[in-house]
RNA sequence: GCCGCCGUAGCUUAGCUGGUGGAGCGCUCGGCUGUUAACCGAGUGGUCGUCGGUUCGAAUCCGACCGGCGGCGCCA
């Protein structure tokens, strides 16, 4: 039994081979059938001719729809005519399952798709997507692995939120209100004084009725908390684990790549270190571009479009005013009107996929920011135990994967970086 | 939450200055021994999102509702 992709070599020309999958294209010509044949690894055209195969086996591939599975034996065969050049003579042909009306064909919407998305996954796009995303998930744990890092584990349930503004998901718990998390950042912190490096990779949810190509309600969140360091040593680490996963996609998935169309250039182009840039500094280059933008106001998408387009590699946004982001962010000691954090903006109008910075950890300053912001101290009571009993200067950040893939494959919208999206209208299939 | 837009056959759509709904793909049948999302012939398929209004007459005009899409805000 061989695989697809495998037959796609010398040493089996004029040999028997065998192998299975499921059918990608179909069409006959008189006599003689020609079948696409799909498995996990690549496509082959398969001919199906009465004289080879016999009447009943004819029969078979005659009545055989598309995404039928199937199991071919026969010779394989160079022949120009056929795509790729390797073609395979069939012998046998089985039909393994049968496939009814197979519901996508030629014309499709994009809700379509996204209706029978369960079936739609066969797709070689969404094929190729899944390798690429399956990559990115393996270089980032390697990544973690390499650099030492303990793999923690948050609950999803939980009784109330990190940040004030996010809209939490409401679930009934045993005739209480449970919420799923929308960040495992204030768990994460709670690790670092025992294993001082920690990270973890799990889903976050959010409430928010949000209808852009960036915003899912469910995504998959890397979160880092790291004992002892600052936000300049939080960024290194990170662009250290941005370029380990593009030198993985980069090294594993050319292939799924250049199917996707993907100018793969932009992505070997980059280079350490990314760009920094100041908040203050972007709102001046801002207002040269003719952006409406006052000094104190989040980054809009305008703005963040702006910028990455100017820039070929990803860019580090640092020092935003303290006023438009959470209260545990450390403000500068030398300007405590900034903090010192810092987002990451994906080139190409890609845009944030990185949130982080310094927390606060000294006890009274982060009393003072949260009274500050008005919001309740017994909300955050055992976040706040953490500065009581031996603090240490920390700094973490938070990474939206979805994201990550949607611009290393280059993609439209993020909904096709993930298998099942989610957002405030679909929650089917 | 705000601003735009769209619902016609299984899918993609034309028809929208009102006068009995057309096409391509799919599907069924037939033809073809080299097709490349094949081609050729025949057939199949529609309470035009729902309800109401205007009119002799509504897919078309008006209103409400339902469903969806794109963008903004929010963020990963």
């Amino acid at each position: 039994m061989q695989k697809i992709k495998d037959l796609f070599s010398e040493k089996f020309v004029d040999n028997e081979i065998e192998t299975r999958g499921w059918i990608y294209r179909w069409r006959e010509s008189g006599k003689i059938i020609f079948i696409i044949l799909r498995d996990s690894t690549g496509i082959i055209q398969v001919t199906v001719s009465k004289d080879m195969v016999g009447e009943e086996d004819f029969n078979s591939a005659k009545s055989a729809g598309i995404e039928s599975s199937v199991i071919v034996s026969g010779i394989l065969k160079r022949d120009e005519r056929a795509p790729g050049g390797f073609e395979v003579l069939a012998k046998k042909f089985v039909l393994v399952g049968k496939s009814l009306n197979f519901p996508i064909t030629k014309d499709k919407s994009d809700e379509f798709l996204l209706d029978m998305r369960h079936l739609w996954l066969r797709s070689r796009e969404m094929t190729a997507i899944l390798k690429i995303r399956s990559t990115v998930f393996e270089f980032l744990h390697d990544f973690f692995k390499r650099e030492g890092y303990y793999e923690v584990q948050a609950p999803m349930f939980v009784s109330s939120a990190v940040e004030g503004g996010s809209t939490l998901f409401e679930v009934p718990y045993f005739g209480r209100k449970a919420y799923l998390t929308q960040s495992s950042q204030f768990y994460l912190e709670t690790f670092i004084f025992s294993l001082e490096n920690v990270y973890t990779v799990a889903p976050s949810f959010r409430a928010e009725k949000s209808r852009t190509r960036r915003h899912l309600t469910e995504f998959w969140h890397c979160e880092a908390e790291v004992a002892w360091i600052g936000n300049d040593e939080m960024m290194k680490i990170e662009e250290r684990m941005i370029m380990h996963i593009l030198d993985g996609v980069l090294k594993n998935n050319k292939e799924e790549l250049i199917l996707l169309k993907r100018d793969i250039s932009k992505l070997e182009d980059i280079t350490l270190p990314f760009n920094r840039m100041e908040y203050a500094d972007i709102i001046k280059l801002g207002k040269d571009v003719g952006l409406d933008l006052d000094y104190g106001s989040d980054l809009g998408a305008d703005e963040e479009y702006a910028i990455t387009q100017k820039f070929e590699k990803p860019t580090f946004v640092i020092h935003f005013p303290k006023e438009i982001k959470p209260f545990y962010h450390r403000p500068d000691p030398q300007n405590p009107s900034v903090v010192l954090n810092h987002d990451l903006l994906a080139p190409e109008g890609y845009g944030e996929i990185i949130g982080g910075g310094e927390r606060i950890f000294d006890l009274d300053e982060l009393l003072q920011r949260i009274k500050e912001e008005r919001l309740n101290p017994e909300d955050y009571s055992w976040y706040i135990d953490l500065r009581k009993y031996g603090s240490v200067p920390h700094s973490g950040f938070g990474l939206g994967i979805d994201r990550l893939v949607w611009w290393i494959a280059g993609l439209e919208h993020i909904k096709y970086a993930v298998p099942y999206p989610r957002n405030v209208r679909r929650l089917v299939p």
